[in-house]
This record gives C-alpha cells, sequence and structure tokens, in this order.
DNA sequence: ATCGACTTTGACCGAAAGCTTCACGGGCGC
DNA sequence: GCGCCCGTGAAGCTTTCGGTCAAAGTCGAT
C-alpha cells in the first residue's frame, strides 16, 4: 500500500497552482516542471487527468496555461486521490473463503474512515511552510 | 492505492486462525487454503511471513500445524499490515521540488491519522460474521 | 530407526502496473 | 501564417505482484 508518484506530482503541482489562485497568472507545464522536479512529458498526462476531473481549468495557445477550477479551499486531498487513483484504497471484491465477506467488510469501512479523513485536508493547507506545528487531532 | 491480495489472503487466513483459538487445534496449510480460497503454495509465503512477524507460531511434524501468538483481541490490523506490507501508506520521501517537503508532511499525518485507526480493528472483530451493523464512528 | 506428514527455504516466471519518453496533432494570439 | 503552448496516444522500460515449483529440513508416530 504504497502512495503513487503520480499523487505526489499531482499534489506538488496543485500546490504550486494553489499560491497562484487569485491572481490572474497561469501555470505552465514547463515552469511547473522545473520548480516541482516533474518530468515535463508525465506531467502533461497528469494535468489532462486533472482538468477531465475538473480540479483544474486550461487554456491554449499564446499565453495559454492551467489555473484551478475553484478555490483552494474547495479541493481536498480526496477530490485529488479519487481523480488520479480512482479510488482511496481499493478493495478486492468478490470476497472469496468463508472470511471473505467479513474482511472486505471491515477494509470498507476503513476506507469510508479514511475517506472522510481526507476531506479535512484543504489544498490551501498544501500551499503553507511545512511546519512541526501540526499535531494529530 | 490498492489492497494488495497478500493482505486480503493474510486477514482471511488470520480470522480463521481467530476462530481455533482457545481450543489446542492448529490449523493445517491444505485446509486453511481450500476454507478460504487461497493458494496453498502462495499460502505458504504468507504463514512463514506472518511467523517471522511474531503474530503466529507454528510447530513441525506429523500433527504440526499454525496457531495465532497471542490473543485475537490483541492482534490488530494495523500488525497485519504492518507484517506483511512493511508500512501502511508507504510515503515517497526526498521531498522534490518546492512544495515537495509540504505535501510528504501533510500525507505523514494522514498515515499517523490511519494507523491510530487501524488499531482499533481487532482480529476477534474478524471471526464475527458479517453485519450491517457497522457504523463509522 | 525409519517413514511419512508437514514445514521451511529459495529460486523462478508470467503478467500487470507504474513511470517515462517520444512524436505528432490542434487551438490561440500576434 | 507563424510561433507558442496545450492535447493525445502510443510505445518502451522497469519494478512489483501473484503464483508455481522443487528440494531440503523436522518432527512425531509406529
Amino acid at each position: 500500500m504504497k502512495l503513487s508518484v503520480k499523487v505526489d506530482y499531482a499534489c506538488r503541482v496543485l500546490a504550486r497552482m494553489a499560491r497562484l489562485h487569485g491572481t490572474d497568472a497561469l501555470a505552465h507545464i514547463e515552469e511547473l516542471a522545473r520548480i516541482e522536479s516533474v518530468p515535463a512529458n508525465y506531467l502533461v498526462q497528469i494535468l489532462t487527468e486533472l482538468r477531465n476531473g475538473g480540479l483544474i481549468t486550461s487554456r491554449r495557445g499564446k499565453q495559454g496555461g492551467y489555473a484551478l477550477a475553484r478555490a483552494p479551499q474547495d479541493i481536498t486531498l480526496y477530490d485529488i486521490v479519487k481523480v488520479i487513483e480512482g479510488d482511496l484504497l481499493e478493495i478486492n471484491m468478490a470476497s472469496e473463503g468463508q472470511s471473505g465477506r467479513r474482511v472486505s467488510q471491515i477494509w470498507a469501512e476503513v476506507r469510508g474512515r479514511l475517506e472522510i479523513l481526507c476531506k479535512d485536508y484543504t489544498l490551501d493547507k498544501f500551499a503553507l511552510k511545512p511546519t512541526d506545528e501540526m499535531y494529530y487531532i
């Protein structure tokens, strides 16, 4: 159960774009790739998925670029993972074996609680500088 | 971020063994494989890992078999994942790019909360029949 | 002692997923 | 029309995962 690099990239890039929110500046692929250390060619695909997922908007041509589709405080970690990975904690359906159903049920409950947890983390929190003042609630 | 089949198998098998806890019966590989629909040859590896992780004990020879190393209520979902996967929610260290550190920090916090959450699910809960009386807390 | 059942270990392999790169098509502003 | 930047799809490489196989080690029963 490891966090994919793709999600990591997406979070970093969105964090960068969150800082640009409010201004009318657009983010450019090359710039994002350089600042956040993401392979540009890979980033294109990620941005496309984020756009199809409704998290960002794009504009083509000269003076084109990317921007958040809505305010940073309206975009959660849950949204990001949902768009990129499709599912937080994908569970093996089928539920085979004598204990299959019960195990699936428990994991589904864990997923539910994890989703609620992830919805607490909005994108504006990503724009802040790292602190060690963060504790578990 | 999908739950591996391996963890699923481990949970199912441990659930089965939890039901045997208290009796002096031992679980056998072929029996476990059949009842929980896990490939026997694969199950061998999983049981070995669980034993090395201290969750179960084994006894060789005729009338050998496997049993839980401690009471079901002392084995949590967290323990299982830790032994099998090594880490709940493995995070990409390195923290590259301008937002890398901050993103890593947030995910680390999510992991911490997820760990706490998983420690609530003990193995004795796995032995119960599936119910729909379970709600999120 | 020896036989047989079971565990233990390690090597191996095919398939799938993940990460990355390349090449080319398409819209927008000047 | 030209340059710039986004858009799309496909192909390659690497790693992980799920599963198999073979051979050796261990112990209990007889």
